[in-house]
DNA sequence: CCGAGCATTGGCATCGATAACATTGTGTGC
DNA sequence: GCACACAATGTTATCGATGCCAATGCTCGG
């Protein structure tokens, strides 16, 4: 029985006014909105009767101002549309809109940093009470680590600071995975074309393909590396297409795949029949390529809630024991990969 | 030369603080940092050399209890990682960076008018001096109406409330684009798969189609609905693959149009040569599919810009005419669409 | 040489909610 | 039947920056 009764024209209504209304002080409405435990049934009522007949909101700044909590989080991103970086803010926004959070994002143009400095900064100045990152921490400043021992902090990545819980995919699964299953079809060594140096899951997908081949004592082919764009996926598919060895290649992402099949596919060179190539991301148009795109599926929504709960413990309790966390990627097989010629 | 001096055991430093080792009021220092124009450069000169000897950093929370000011904007978008979604947040951040303010996010997993309520509101609490909706309002309630009277308000998919601006790229155009480049190929008529009805956009680019067919003179197929997703392209390709009239596609989105050039694939129709497929947005997989989709790219950045832009102006002049908006899409051809066999 | 007028700066109240403390009221044990 | 404990509510100070108005000091014209 919503109804904003007449005083609209001035400002919105404030505690006090609620106070009034309901015949108490205005410390007891707070009291009785923040669910603490000694105030009557009764009372509670009235106010919450008195909330819901003026139209009640909290304000926000006041409570942040007087209580030092926001009920934010800030997550700072790299400025692209791949996939990974929209699945996973996408999983955390939900978490934290289910913790009763609300989500304040900082993109960086660049891995710089002082770029990630100021987008750590320009957050605190929001005062979240809490921080999730997103992007890897190439050096970490005194600045930065100041910030994340301010400010409880999860690292996505995996790169770590001190004071930084780390939550993260095992990624040298992801690549295990990719790696053996490419061998199980026969073949005779699986090539690789690398994310970014910068990031620490990239470097760890390569280490996790190099550890099998080595286990399995295979011939272990130079490393090429991409930038994560489909542009670089299509310029490394074009050396690997001229290599006549090469039959079986492990992407990093799912987007430079596409790109290293378009190449191949140019070069006449068939995918799964001559080559067979295997992603990572599992992005939704994975199973829509042609051929299809066989790739370790990430599970970017449970990370994302995972981050938000580990955040929210560490929130609670910034003298936890800071405890990694980790989820495990699974394989997804489609029609790009085959057994090897012989 | 920045140093946080030796008291950084108790709470970071306020304004009060500044002042006293500045050697002047409370006040000064807030007009200082404000670039009030009547403060002596000496004492803004001392005013922030104590700033950066404290580190002090201003407090957001504070500001805006007492302006009302909290330089942040809040976006209201659809839980889904489409690329639409991501780059025009992606460019809606970025310009709002630019502008020195913050984004704060609420994703909406529906449609429904009381979840996209719950996002406004949630956004509201926060005290965002502006909002942008990326979501079409099915339905304006009284709710949402009187937050977009109290909030300035920019609308993106082109919904109106009596209350709003609007930002739009012209869709329409998107269509007709993409409609007569396959009229002009040599095509008999031009299919269509559409998005969702409750999208205004969709709608568009159906009207848009529709209305070049009409004024060539060509039959008008019927139009096929898809949900945005590729899973969606599929289905529709399998339909539109077994109609042997079909030799050319529209279809509303670079996703969709991936399942269908799938499904059409398997059906054993090929791309181009039996079938041109033309999508909408220009996605960064679509030059590397196979064959490489011709779309129409939306200027999604340029929309983030000129939301943001739109809404600083509103916000500084809530008074000022709404004037709507609109930015151009470009044809992109590629390999997906050829001349029609005779 | 003096007062008007402007440029600078300081004091005080204020935004809205909360924490800490004070107060009233109620029940219970001896 | 009295004191003491505890539950329920009210009072006051506080968070940090800003807006408004007053006060100071300086310059310039007459």
């Amino acid at each position: 029985m919503k109804n904003q009764s007449v005083r609209d024209a001035s400002r919105p209504p404030g505690m006090a006014d609620v106070a009034r209304v309901a015949g108490v002080s205005a410390q007891t409405v707070s009291r009785a909105l923040a669910g603490h435990p000694n105030v009557q049934e009764k009372t509670r009522a009235k106010v919450l009767a008195a909330v819901d007949q003026l139209g009640y909101r909290k304000n926000n700044a006041a409570r942040m101002l007087s209580s030092g909590r926001s009920r934010t989080i800030g997550v700072v991103t790299l400025q692209t549309s791949f996939y990974s970086r929209t699945a996973l803010t996408l999983g955390i926004e939900r978490a934290a809109q289910e913790a009763g959070y609300a989500v304040s994002t900082a993109t960086t143009a660049s891995l710089d940093t002082s770029a990630i400095e100021a987008s750590m900064l320009r957050l605190a100045d929001q005062h979240v009470e809490g921080l999730v990152l997103a992007v890897p921490l190439i050096h970490v400043s005194r600045q930065i680590e100041q910030l994340t021992r301010a400010v409880p902090t999860i690292t996505i990545d995996g790169s770590r600071t001190p004071t930084t819980e780390v939550v993260a995919v095992d990624q040298s699964l992801a690549a295990r995975l990719a790696t053996r299953h490419l061998l199980d079809l026969g073949h005779e060594t699986v090539w690789h074309v690398a994310g970014p140096g910068e990031w620490l899951d990239a470097a760890s997908r390569a280490q996790g393909w190099r550890a099998v081949l080595e286990a399995e004592g295979r011939t272990v082919p130079p490393e090429l590396k991409g930038d994560w764009s489909p542009a670089s996926g299509y310029r490394n598919g074009l050396i690997l297409g001229r290599i006549p060895d090469v039959t079986a290649v492990f992407v990093a992402s799912d987007e430079m795949a596409f790109g290293v099949i378009r190449a191949l596919h140019e070069l006449g060179r068939r995918v799964p029949e001559d080559i067979s190539v295997v992603g990572v991301d599992d992005i939704a148009l994975a199973e829509y390529c042609s051929p299809s795109l066989t790739t370790v599926a990430q599970p970017f929504a449970e990370m994302g809630a995972l981050a938000v709960s580990h955040l929210m413990r560490y929130i609670a309790d910034p003298d936890a024991s800071p405890e990694p966390a980790s989820v495990e990627p699974t394989l997804v097989v489609r029609a790009s990969t085959a057994p090897a010629r012989r």
